[in-house]
DNA sequence: AAGAAGTCCTGGGCGC
DNA sequence: TGCGCCCAGGACTTCT
């Protein structure tokens, strides 16, 4: 799941790409071209040369000379590769740019969550929420006083809002789930609970993992590789996500995992205590798994 | 306004 | 062995 330090990575693998002109975009699942029209897309893109390789929260921005930014999201399982005409082509492989040097930018994104965004100095066609992005980790803007100002009222629960890309642009479960518990703090906890003490120490570990997990070349968990291909190595370095049941690196006791917002929490009962409501915290298990079944029945 | 829930998508995992 | 349901989650839309 590309987050912040994923992306980053991918920009930074794909650097080569400056200074090479598009010679034909050849795309193959016009779905993924989400802005403008398939025409007026191939129109835009043809021709034109990478001037500057940017990135915004988990949006990469590969400029072109002519003013556009051409605007990738990986959504969950997106791929952005550069490869060589006779690398295998791997399957869900959606658009394919091939480039002056006779390499080729392939994107490759199994469910199809992702996709390209061909954007003029206007904006028009981003998606809403790139408008709305707040600061993110490690900028200036994010500060331990930006975010009392920003949670400090906030009924949500924690994780939602740390996964809120108004509030905090980059983010995503992973390192929600990881900064919660090296801040010890139950992810259901309501965002105004938090003293400023929690919120210092919050703002503290969100920098701390994803500048942890940049220095790794972030989190190959299922698809994620650079533009290269390469795995990054952060997974061993995770201490609650995708570690449901697993001893607590801290106390031993089994880490859990329970669904807030839709999404699922890892944590350490232990180390992240809460007000552990059973009514807001649902587990996960037989209980959900029962509750669905008598949905379906209805 | 803000929070919660539903939606998209599909390969892999699991239960039967 | 094989069928079919469930699950993953970023960010959107819809509902409350």
């Amino acid at each position: 799941m590309p987050e912040l330090p994923e992306v980053e990575t991918v920009r930074r693998s794909l650097e080569g790409l400056v200074g090479r002109r598009v010679v034909r975009a050849e795309v193959r699942s016009p779905v993924l071209v989400r802005y403008p029209a398939l025409a007026e897309f191939l129109t835009r893109v043809s021709g034109r040369t990478f001037t500057a390789l940017d990135r915004r929260a988990k949006y990469l921005l590969l400029k072109l000379d002519s003013g556009d930014d051409l605007m990738v999201h990986l959504k969950m399982t997106g791929r952005l590769l550069q490869q060589a005409p006779l690398d295998p082509v791997e399957p869900h492989t959606h658009i394919i740019l091939h480039l002056d040097d006779g390499s080729e930018l392939r994107f490759a994104d199994t469910r199809k969550f992702g996709g390209f965004y061909l954007i003029g100095q206007d904006r028009e066609g981003a998606p809403p929420g790139f408008r709305r992005l707040g600061p993110e980790p490690l900028s200036e803007e994010f500060t331990p006083a930006y975010l009392r100002q920003v949670l400090g009222k906030r009924k949500g629960r924690i994780k939602s809002l740390l996964l809120n890309q108004d509030i905090i642009a980059g983010l995503g479960n992973i390192y929600a789930d990881e900064a919660l518990f090296r801040a010890r703090i139950h992810p259901g906890r309501e965002a105004a609970s938090l003293t400023p003490a929690e919120i210092h120490h919050m703002h503290e570990v969100v920098n701390q993992v994803i500048l942890e997990s940049l220095a790794l070349g972030g989190t190959s968990f299922s698809s994620y590789v650079d533009g290269k291909g390469n795995k990054g190595h952060n997974v061993e370095n995770l201490r609650v996500y995708g570690r449901e049941g697993q001893p607590c690196v801290e106390c031993g006791d089994p880490i859990a995992r329970i669904v807030i917002g839709g999404r699922s929490a890892h944590f350490c009962p232990r180390c992240q205590p809460g007000r552990t409501s059973r009514r807001r915290n649902r587990a996960v298990g037989s209980a959900a798994k029962s509750k669905r079944a008598q949905r379906r029945d209805e």
